[in-house]
DNA sequence: CCTATCATGTAATCCGTTACATGATTAT
DNA sequence: ATAATCATGTAACGGATTACATGATAGG
């Protein structure tokens, strides 16, 4: 059975809840952390669990009565799994893959697309600006760190976008 | 039948090829564009067109002797469609969706991560900065604008990781 | 009570990846 | 010639998305 970044990110979650969770509960989690910046469907996060049970990596515990929830544990060879895939040498890069960046490749007015991307990028930028304000040094050093990295490169669009947006066309190496 | 990010960058690759195309000159043409910052299988490259054949959008003529090679035109709906898309509002944005960030939010040790990160990072900036050095102003403006924002955000990604390495924690919003 | 929303799950579909396989070219 | 690489494709598998569907809970 071959571990994604999805069944690294449900083990992830375990580990960090310190103990049993629900696929929704693993939802609410998700949206509110590692989401920021790689998102999971819901659906996943009912049936990759149940990968990962079949793998031994976590343990499935069915409610009896009532509405029979499923509650997951993480178990030792699950620990096992992601601290193996934290220290594993990382050998490929991720790639921007914004869809609106495909659009400018492809030719769409720079104008244009550059006015709707400020605002969603401002928007991003502003709600990881609070966050990071509200909670950033309660939170655990590395999910620190990966927020900070989404502001900063949430910065460089908005910075890129305006730009676009403005009608000015920026160049890579003017400015050092 | 539904058009997805592959179904543009075929799409988008045939009208730019202003002519004919077969699949491994999709390849080629892919690999040296738009896949610094949005890759595509090669397999994709022979059955995407298919399906955008089905659909109309391009036109599939086989060669009679030899190889049989495949080769395929954007056609009039095909370029209506590529022009829809490239004026329609973009609803989302990208994700950073970057392996050693989740690797990092879930616990990685950031010094031995960043100095990996960093090698990575700076090979692909290298790697840019020469491509514009030596073909920036050739090319199309959204093309090489699109360099531009891969060279941006990959200057970011070396001085994150770099920071890391060096054992200093960054701090949005220190520095403004 | 009623209905809207939250919570919980399943099933089908399909795209994307991986693996396999073979036909041409080039180099030695 | 022969090996190596380039070029060209197909098939299978599986993860991810989409759609569907129903059980609880809270608000009015």
């Amino acid at each position: 059975m071959r571990l994604t970044a999805t069944s690294y990110i449900v083990l992830g979650l375990l580990a960090r809840a310190g103990g049993q969770a629900t696929p929704y509960a693993l939802k609410q989690m998700a949206a509110t952390s590692v989401g920021n910046f790689w998102t999971v469907q819901h659906a996943q996060l009912y049936t990759e669990p149940e990968r990962l049970a079949d793998a031994g990596l976590v343990e499935e515990e069915r409610e009896t009565g009532g509405r029979r929830r499923r509650r997951y544990t993480i178990t030792a060879a699950g620990r096992a799994a992601l601290d193996a895939w934290r220290e594993a040498p990382v050998a490929d890069r991720g790639e921007l893959r914004d869809p609106g960046l495909l659009r400018l490749f492809f030719g769409a007015d720079p104008e244009a697309l550059g006015v709707a991307q400020v605002a969603l990028h401002q928007a991003k930028l502003d709600e990881y600006e609070s966050l990071h304000a509200r909670a950033g040094q309660g939170l655990p050093s590395g999910e620190r760190l990966a927020l900070e990295a989404g502001i900063a490169h949430e910065r460089e669009w908005v910075s890129f976008w305006r730009r676009l947006a403005d009608g000015v066309r920026p160049c890579a190496g003017s400015s050092d």
